[in-house]
DNA sequence: TTCGCAGTCTTGACTTATTCAAGATTATCA
DNA sequence: TGATAATCTTGAATAAGTCAAGACTGCGAA
């Protein structure tokens, strides 16, 4: 709803205009879609949001912590509104599909590397490739 | 070696041809090197291979097996030669340097989603995120 | 309620990483 | 050594995202 998007985004302590309640509730109504369909979702409720608007809507409300963003090899970025908590993706090698899948381990964070080399970690991402069950019916045939 | 650089691409069923070899053994002293370093480097041996060439290759001998190519969020193609394991990388979110970290958890698969979502997964990718130890150092200080 | 302005958006050009395509070259096998 | 399929060079094209300058607007203060 608007008005929920329109209080998340004044929580988070910035303007709530026209083009960020549009790209935030874009994003929760297309999980993991990318961005020019973002730019769709977006243009179908105002049609005249410029595409730079959207990359600048779409970086804000991400460091503001109100999407997340992914990217996947060989893909482009990818946005969702599920944040917060510790969950990957599994992504599908043939048409690119993505789904969400729970911490195989527990909380976040989930995994402890063997030997950090000195980093100063904060989070482990984890990416399952495989083929969904649609691409894997169509090769296995 | 470069000899052994031959070997390896002959033995997976391609032909050495020049490029091929100076890209296999660029990518071997460069590791994490991105495409742009590897042609840096390819044409410190041969200076007039093409940028194109380059790409082939990488692209070639990923396919082959004898490169990996990873792809952090944010950051151009990288490639290193240590194929066959299961090895994961810490990124620094500063600098972009990538470190090598061992499977935390076992063997290949070492990780196994909590749903599929019908997926039939071949791989689990793990990327750490933080800092190394030296942008951390000038952050805190 | 309106006003001012810092923050945001529009416009349009630009960059970076990568791919496409056509013709020239070359590694390999017979 | 020659034939040929694979590979490379050249040059253009594309996709995704960024930069910059000026116009517009949400929101706190008067």
């Amino acid at each position: 709803m608007a008005t929920d998007a329109r209080r998340q985004v004044h929580e988070a302590g910035l303007r709530a205009t026209g083009p960020r309640l549009a790209v935030l509730t874009a994003v929760r109504e297309h999980p993991h879609a990318n961005t020019e369909s973002i730019i769709d979702a977006t243009r179908s409720v105002l049609p005249t949001v410029s595409h730079q608007a959207v990359y600048d809507c779409l970086r804000v409300l991400t460091d503001a912590g109100l999407l997340r963003r992914i990217q996947p090899s060989g893909s482009a970025a990818r946005y969702e509104t599920r944040v917060g908590d510790n969950h990957h993706h599994v992504v599908c090698r043939s048409c690119g599909a993505i789904e969400d899948v729970d911490c195989a381990v527990g909380e976040t964070p989930c995994l402890i590397a063997s030997d950090s080399h000195g980093y100063e970690i904060d989070e482990a991402e984890v990416v399952y490739w495989g083929q969904c069950a649609s691409c894997a019916g169509l090769v296995t045939q």
